[in-house]
DNA sequence: TCTGGGGTCCTAGGACCC
DNA sequence: TCTGGGGTCCTAGGACCC
C-alpha cells in the first residue's frame, strides 16, 4: 500500500500556527500582488469563496463575513513543509517516499507487512498535529490515484474519518469510484471532464466502463494507466527527486509598465534569479525564452504578447552571459506604445556544468565567468538575497505585499532560513 | 483600480536522413 | 501522369498538476 499524505488547507493552516486565533474563522492566503486566492480555510469554502479567485471581486464579501486575509509568506511555509516531511518520512524506509507538492508527499509502505497500517498513519497525522500544530488528512490504497481518491474521502467525510482513510478492499473501491465524479480523479482536468460529460461519463467507475480503445483516444496514454490505477493496478511508482528540466522566473507587475528601460530591468533581474538556480543545481542551460504581455483582462487597451527563445552555441550559467542574450531577446519583442503587466524569463535544454560541450567556433566565457558567480552566490547567501547583483538590476520588487506581521518577523528571526533547508518539487 | 507562479508529460507534424 | 518506406529528432501546443 501507498500513503497520501497531504495537509489541509496548507498555507492557511501555516498562518494559523502563528496566530491560533485565526482558528475557526475564515481565512484566505493571497498570490503575489495580492491578486488571487490561493488557500483558504474551510470557513471560507463554505462562504462559498472559489479557488484561484480575483481578490478584489471578493473584497465586500471578505469584510462582510470578516474574513482575515494574508499574502503569502513561501519562508514559511516552506519551512513548514519541511518539518512535515520529516516527520512524516520518519515512519518509512529511507528514501521510500516521494516528495510531490509543497504540500503533499506520498509514503511507500508496502514492506510493512505485519503492522496495521491505518493505525501506523493515525500516528503520523497525530505526531504532525501535535508537534506542528499542522492538520493533514492521509488517504491509504494500492495506487497512486486511488490515494487520491482516499484522501478526498476523507477530506468530504470529516465526522466520518478523522483524518486517515484506507481503500483497501474491492468493495470499498468501488462504492468509492461510484460516488467520485469523474472531474475530480486526479488527472482529469477541466477539458477532459467536458470531453467525459459529452459521453455521459459522469462518475470514475463510468470511465471503467468504457472500452480501452476509446479511453485510449481521448486522452492518450495517460487515460489507459488511469484505468489500470483505478482498478488498483500500480502503473505509477513513487519517484526520487530529480533535477528540474525548466526553471522559470516569471511576474505580474503591481502596477503596468510603459518604459522600455523598466520593462528591460525586470526581464534582466528575472534573467539572473534563472542563472542563479541554475547554479544552484550545478546545471548550465541550452534555451533561453522571454515573454512579455500587457493586461489580458484590460479589453480597453490594446494587447500584445509576445515570446522569442534562443539556442545558445555553448550552454552557460552566467548571470552576466545570460543577461546579455535576455536583453537581446527583449529588445527584439519589445513593442512601444503598450502596457507591460507581465514578463518573465524561462531557461531549459540542461547540462551539467562540468559536461558541457563548447562550440568551437564561439568565443566562450563560462569558465571565467564561473568563480565570481559562485563567489557572489556565496555573498548573497551569506548577507541576503540581492546583496551583491549586476549593475543592470533595480534590486526592487515590483509586486507589492503586505506589512509582515510581528509574529512572521519573530518567525524570520527564529529560523535561520537558508535555501539549503528546503527542497522544492 | 485590482485577476499568481512554477512545473511536467504527451502528441502531432515537420524536417531531415538513408 | 506516375512519386516508397522507414527511421529519428525537434518543436509547438495542449493537457495536466500543485
Amino acid at each position: 500500500m501507498y500513503a497520501l499524505v497531504d495537509c489541509n488547507n496548507f498555507f492557511v493552516s501555516c498562518e494559523r500556527t502563528l496566530d491560533p486565533t485565526l482558528e475557526n474563522k475564515p481565512v484566505v492566503v493571497l498570490s503575489n500582488n495580492d491578486g488571487c486566492v490561493v488557500s483558504r480555510s474551510k470557513e471560507a469554502k463554505d462562504l462559498g469563496i472559489p479557488m484561484a479567485a480575483p481578490a478584489f471581486k471578493y473584497k465586500e464579501l471578505f469584510r462582510k463575513h470578516d474574513v482575515k486575509s494574508f499574502s503569502a509568506k513561501f519562508e514559511l511555509y516552506n519551512f513548514k513543509s519541511q518539518r512535515v516531511i520529516e516527520i512524516s518520512t520518519a515512519y518509512v524506509d529511507k528514501a521510500d517516499f516521494e516528495v510531490y507538492s509543497i504540500d503533499e508527499l506520498f509514503l511507500n509502505l508496502t514492506s510493512f507487512k505485519y503492522i496495521n497500517i491505518y493505525d501506523y498513519c493515525v500516528k503520523i497525522k497525530n505526531e504532525i498535529k501535535d508537534k506542528e500544530n499542522l492538520p493533514v488528512s492521509i488517504g491509504i490504497a494500492p495506487t497512486k490515484t486511488l490515494c487520491k481518491v482516499a484522501n478526498r474521502i476523507v477530506k468530504d467525510f470529516p465526522d466520518k474519518f478523522h483524518g486517515v482513510y484506507s481503500l483497501d478492499t474491492p468493495e470499498k473501491i468501488e462504492k468509492a469510484l461510484k460516488w467520485l465524479d469523474i472531474g475530480d480523479v486526479w488527472g482529469i482536468g477541466r477539458r477532459l471532464a467536458a470531453k467525459m460529460h459529452d459521453s455521459r461519463v459522469y462518475k470514475a467507475w463510468d470511465l471503467l466502463q468504457k472500452p480501452e480503445m476509446w479511453v485510449r483516444k481521448i486522452m492518450g496514454i495517460h487515460g489507459v494507466r488511469m484505468i489500470n490505477e483505478l482498478k488498483g493496478i500500480r502503473q505509477l511508482e513513487l519517484d526520487s527527486p530529480s533535477p528540474k528540466k525548466s526553471i522559470a522566473v516569471t511576474r505580474s507587475f503591481m502596477e503596468m509598465l510603459t518604459k522600455k528601460e523598466d520593462v528591460r530591468e525586470r526581464v534582466e533581474t528575472f534573467g539572473m534569479y534563472c542563472s542563479e538556480r541554475l547554479r544552484k543545481q550545478n546545471t548550465c542551460c541550452k534555451m533561453i525564452t522571454v515573454f512579455v504581455q500587457t493586461n489580458r483582462f484590460r479589453k480597453d487597451l490594446p494587447e500584445y504578447r509576445n515570446a522569442v527563445t534562443k539556442v545558445l552555441s555553448n550552454p552557460t550559467n552566467s548571470s552576466i552571459l545570460i543577461g546579455r542574450v535576455v536583453n537581446e531577446l527583449f529588445e527584439s519583442i519589445f513593442k512601444e506604445g503598450f502596457h507591460y503587466k507581465k514578463a518573465g524569463v524561462i531557461v531549459n535544454d540542461f547540462v551539467p556544468e562540468d559536461q558541457r560541450l563548447i562550440s568551437l567556433f564561439e568565443e566562450d566565457a563560462q569558465n571565467q565567468h564561473l568563480p565570481v558567480m559562485k563567489a557572489m552566490d556565496a555573498m548573497n547567501k551569506k548577507y541576503g538575497k540581492d546583496k551583491v547583483r549586476l549593475g543592470s538590476m533595480s534590486g526592487e520588487n515590483t509586486f507589492g505585499r503586505a506589512q509582515l506581521s510581528p509574529e512572521y518577523e519573530a518567525f524570520l528571526k527564529n529560523n535561520t532560513l537558508t535555501e539549503a533547508n528546503f527542497r522544492f518539487h
